[in-house]
DNA sequence: GTTTGCCTTGACGCCGACGGCAAGGTCTAG
DNA sequence: CTAGACCTTGCCGTCGGCGTCAAGGCAAAC
C-alpha cells in the first residue's frame, strides 16, 4: 500500500502521514524506487492516531499508544504507559471542564448584570421629562 | 503616565500594550519626544482587556467592550455589541463544556476497558501452567 | 561626560498539526 | 513518445498573543 491509498483509507492526507513519520509514529518500508510502503497494520496505527488526535491528544501523548499497538496488542490502550496518559488526560479534561464552568458562571453574571443595567437606563430615560 | 508605569499598574508588559495599540484597542497620546502618554481612563481599558483575555476572549471580541467604555459607560458590558459578544461566548463555552463532557465519557470508557483488559490478561497468565 | 533607565521602531521566535507549493523522479496507459 | 497520476524532499505559511532581542534616542542623576 502506498501513501496515497493509506491516506484515503485512513481518512487523512499524505502530508499528515509524512508528518507523523517525522515524529516517529509511523514507520513505512521503502520500495526500490524510494516510495513509502505500508502494510495493513499501519492502517490501524494511523486510525488510532487520528482517533486520539480527534479527542484532543497531542502527538507526544499518542506515542505510547502506537508503541502498544506495535507490541502486538489488539488495542493501543492496554499498556501501562497508555493508561498513564489516559489518566492524565482525564484529569486535564476535568480541569478544563471546571475552568469552563467557572468562566460560564462569570459570563452569566456579567450578562445578567449588563442587561439589568441597560433596563435601569431605559427606565431612567422614560421617566425623564 | 508612560507605558512602563501603565504596564506595571495594569499587571502586564509594555510589549502587550504596544500590541493592543497596533490592534486598535488602546490609543495613547504622544509627548513631544515621541513617548506614549496614557491617562487614567486607559488603565481601566487595559484592565478590562486583561480580564476578558483571561476569560478566553480574543482581541477582536474585546473591541466592543473597549468602545463601550470609551463611550462613557462605567462598565464595558452594557452596550448592545458587548452583550451580543457575551451571549455568543456563553454559547461557545456551553459548546466547549459539552465537547469536553463527551471526551470525558470516551476517556473514562477507554480507561475502564483498558484496565479490564489488563486484568483479564493477568488472570490468564496466573491460570496458565 | 557618562552612566543608568526610561523610551522608540522593527523584526524574528514560539507552539502544533499540518496545508500548499516547488522542482523533480517514477510508473503506466494510450 | 508523451501525458498524467502517482511519488519524493524541502521549505514557507497559518493562527494569537505576545517574548525577546537589536539598535538607537531622550532624560535625569552623579
Amino acid at each position: 500500500m502506498l501513501i496515497g491509498e493509506l491516506a484515503e483509507r485512513a481518512g487523512t492526507s499524505t502530508r499528515a502521514l509524512r508528518y507523523y513519520e517525522t515524529h516517529g509514529l509511523v514507520r513505512p518500508a521503502r520500495s526500490a524506487n524510494g516510495y513509502r510502503v505500508y502494510d495493513e497494520a499501519e492502517l490501524h496505527v494511523v486510525r488510532e492516531i487520528r482517533a486520539l488526535l480527534a479527542v484532543g491528544f497531542g502527538l507526544d501523548d499518542i506515542r505510547p499508544f502506537v508503541a502498544c499497538l506495535r507490541a502486538g496488542n489488539t488495542s493501543g490502550h492496554v499498556c501501562p504507559d497508555s493508561v498513564a496518559v489516559l489518566r492524565r488526560k482525564l484529569a486535564e479534561v476535568d480541569a478544563g471542564i471546571d475552568r469552563l464552568h467557572t468562566v460560564r458562571r462569570e459570563l452569566r453574571d456579567q450578562l445578567a448584570h449588563a442587561i439589568a443595567e441597560r433596563e435601569r437606563t431605559c427606565l431612567r430615560l422614560r421617566n425623564t421629562p
